[in-house]
DNA sequence: GGCGGAGCTGAGCGGTGGCTGAAGAGGTGG
DNA sequence: CCACCTCTTCAGCCACCGCTCAGCTCCGCC
């Protein structure tokens, strides 16, 4: 990611993080070539404000010496930014200000897009496909609403790790700082049709969140 | 793609990204073999003129190493150059100044032609065939609008996956942000006459947008 | 065994996403 | 120039979803 500005930098470098993506900040694009041959990203995210080279001169760089995906960010209103940003073969675009969620699914949609990612994943007799917004318990699909469907696909992203709802709460809902008992309630929800047709993958882990697991004991 | 012009790489590249293909731009064939070898395309779109080794170089380079499709991009209107260009065994030719939707069509029909496509897709026991503008339910043929037909032909293209009403709009109408009730209106016309013979195929999933999908599983 | 805090869940309500009939605008062919 | 057809806009309606709240259970600790 490139972003001049620190707090922005480092909010998205922790939320993709946290979708378990690898990350590189950096404050403006001057090493962008050295980066880039060092790295092999397979998306960058470039701010279109920048010092030095603005976002658009940098979007050329990468797309003349790399495969890897981009997605800008813009102003507000700037429809000629991201107009121009597209044309110039941005794979997608974010507008500021926006929720750290929205961005990270719009890089794994992009990410997804280029065949980086599977976008199926599987735990246990879980499957979740993340195109088709097919959920399936073994042979039975299963019916979500748009907000479950957010929370499992963060909690199958982090399958096997303890998320606390806190995070949660940024990551899903992009919420700084709110009533823990929404994810409870939605947990809750999922829990009810998940675990209709087989054990329980959802845990609880008392004080500290949850985790998506497969118990084979 | 291999286009050194920037703004025509770039319209072309998402052109046919909206058309539902997977693709590269290249500004030059410098590394063609690697590229043909990494990606595996079906088709390759080629400049005539080009620096370094010139398009009709690269045509055999591609001849020689790969089972891909070429459709070449000739800027000059000289009769010589497509006649050569065809002559070598190109799949088919384009003429600069170019209508993006006829580069959309021509990449098609060879890919169509080279039976990378099937020209008509089937769902569950909806036909459509994208050549005849045919559409048949069962046996029954299905009288659809122009619009209509573009937005099934879409969903078609994207079977199985989820689209947004947003992404419908862009792709089909071309609109960038507008009122999603213009798509709503016409899937609704779309099922009355799609669903008047059969199950339901053109689903709603609230939050997400449509999917077209037979269902069983 | 009792207490407190963490977590769970059923009920209700307000908002909104989605559907559709109707009417007007625009275009095309006769 | 008229008639018809398609596309789009608009408004009303419905269902459902997401959120809040309150009371409950469960768990750990003393």
């Amino acid at each position: 990611m490139i972003e001049d500005a620190e707090a922005i930098g480092a909010a998205v470098g922790s939320a993709l993080r946290e979708a378990g993506y690898q990350v590189q900040v950096r404050p403006d694009g001057r090493d962008l070539e050295g980066d880039l041959a060092r790295f092999r990203p397979d998306l960058v995210v470039l701010d279109v404000m920048l010092p030095g080279r603005d976002g658009f001169m940098l979007l050329e760089v990468i797309r003349r010496t790399s495969g890897a995906g981009v997605v800008m960010l813009t102003a507000r209103d700037g429809v000629a930014d991201r107009l121009r940003g597209l044309d110039r073969g941005a794979d997608d675009y974010v507008v500021k200000p926006f929720v750290l969620a929205e961005l990270v699914a719009r890089v794994s949609a992009v990410l997804r897009r280029l065949g980086r990612t599977p976008s199926t994943v599987q735990i246990g007799d879980l499957l979740v496909d993340a195109d088709s917004a097919v959920v399936l318990r073994g042979d039975v699909p299963v019916e979500l609403t748009a907000t479950e469907l957010r929370l499992l696909r963060y909690l199958a992203a982090q399958r096997g790790r303890v998320v606390g709802k806190t995070q949660i709460l940024t990551a899903v809902w992009g919420y700084e700082d709110y009533d823990p008992n929404l994810v409870e309630v939605h947990v809750s929800a999922l829990r009810r049709k998940l675990e209709e047709h087989g054990p329980r993958l959802l845990h609880t882990v008392r004080g500290l969140g949850y985790v998506l697991r497969a118990d084979e004991t």
